[in-house]
DNA sequence: ACATTTTTCGACGATTTTTCGGATTTTCTC
DNA sequence: GAGAAAATCCGAAAAATCGTCGAAAAATGT
């Protein structure tokens, strides 16, 4: 269930092949997909106050800081008794680190389709950078929780979370990949290298942005960046 | 006391220009000499406790990350008892912000005697970026407090840890400036777009390599890295 | 309407943080 | 080096927070 993806025939488009095609939706497809949570609540209440808790908990988290933040307080803020949110969440660590995999979710399923339209690796990655930053600046509450004290977390790596994170990755990697088969770049450049430059360049400036509010246009600022580094990839000299 | 310090006048080498020269030399003080804590202790007994305390706190924040710390277990691991610790530090928040202080300044303190020999942007930057790389390699466990859970926190910006980590980005806008000048790079970029992507490049290569241990040789690949991405923007078309 | 399942909640126990007052050690003064 | 003052240390208890449990309430199925 989780892995194997049919290969989804889909019209290759400029200057895919049909495999590479199928290869790209299906990643697309995994990363919009990961299944949510295990137990999957029965009664239509219930997925009313399992929303309610998450987005009390998204506002609390964002104003205290995970650490700061009570339980009494999100439960309050969701108008239910402590003990009812521990029929949902076994802990608040457990909540702090589910709260992302919705949005980031979501963030995946509107790229998926916002990247139909881009063919070539260039416009993929601009679309896909420029996306990250522009989704931080529309949900900045959630941007605060998740770049400022999920992701770096040292217990990512013990969490599903950690699945979405090293999708995230994944994509950068995928299409540099291509870029470097359609000649958008020179071969031969450590493509990890590369993934963290663009990764760390794009999250440095919302992460600036989150704490200073600087640039003012994290929107503008973030086409800048991305445009100016993958124009001096495109610019190195081949091999390495 | 914080903020004005003498010039001393040391002798201008290489490039610079005797009020470059000392410009540079008082960046360094002031961010190598930042005032420690309010209150000093008094007897050298509660000296060694402090660094008891110190030294305990890191192992366990390390171990068990700073949340899952538990007060009472710092103290045992630092010989002394619960309530001793509260002498020292008003709460565990409190202690964990003040434990990365004492590395930081450490760190400025090697940069700033490291760099004497160095006397162009260019050099003075790698020898910057690389060493901070190095700097967590061989301080892998406040690196992972610092990085992974204190620097990218929402609270830093209320402590007075906020001036080093501010400190540490200007030192990279300093030298870019410095080197524009210098003609080691084109005029007219935006410097901090630059630097964002420069730290978030280096930033980026430590973070992973302090969660998955990838790459293998650290600083091998921050220098790498670094190598490779003064190169692209010393080659990037002039003017913006 | 009744039995069953699901959800909610108040009360309570467990854990952890933090405070407080006084005991102990060190430093200072003569 | 004796006594006073300051600094340091700790046990005990309070305060804050987390997490559990069984019973009540609501929803669902028949």
């Amino acid at each position: 269930m989780p892995e194997a993806v049919a290969a989804e025939s889909l019209p290759a488009s400029g200057v895919d092949s049909d495999a590479a095609a199928s290869e790209w939706t299906a990643l697309l497809h995994i990363i919009a997909h990961r299944p949510k949570r295990a137990s999957e609540r029965k009664q239509d209440r219930s997925k009313r106050t399992e929303q309610q808790i998450l987005s009390a908990a998204l506002r609390v988290f964002a104003r205290d800081g995970i650490s700061r933040s009570r339980i009494a307080d999100i439960a309050a803020e969701a108008g239910i008794s402590t003990s009812t949110l521990y029929e949902y969440y076994k802990s608040k660590e457990d909540l702090a680190y589910d709260l992302p995999r919705n949005h980031l979710g979501d963030f995946f399923e509107e790229f998926r389709l916002a990247v139909a339209a881009k063919s070539s690796a260039r416009d993929r990655l601009v679309l896909y950078l420029t996306m990250s930053a522009d989704f931080a600046r529309e949900h900045a509450e959630w941007a605060r929780l998740f770049y400022l004290e999920i992701w770096p977390s040292v217990f990512v790596s013990e969490t599903d979370l950690r699945h979405s994170v090293d999708d995230y990755a994944r994509v950068v990697i995928y299409l540099l990949r291509q870029g470097e088969r359609d000649g958008d770049w020179p071969r031969g450049q450590n493509l990890f290298q590369t993934a963290s430059i663009l990764l760390g360049g794009v999250n440095q400036v919302i992460i600036t942005w989150l704490l200073y509010r600087r640039p003012r246009n994290l929107t503008k600022a973030s086409i800048d960046i991305v445009e100016r580094m993958l124009d001096m990839i495109a610019a190195e000299p081949p091999a390495g």
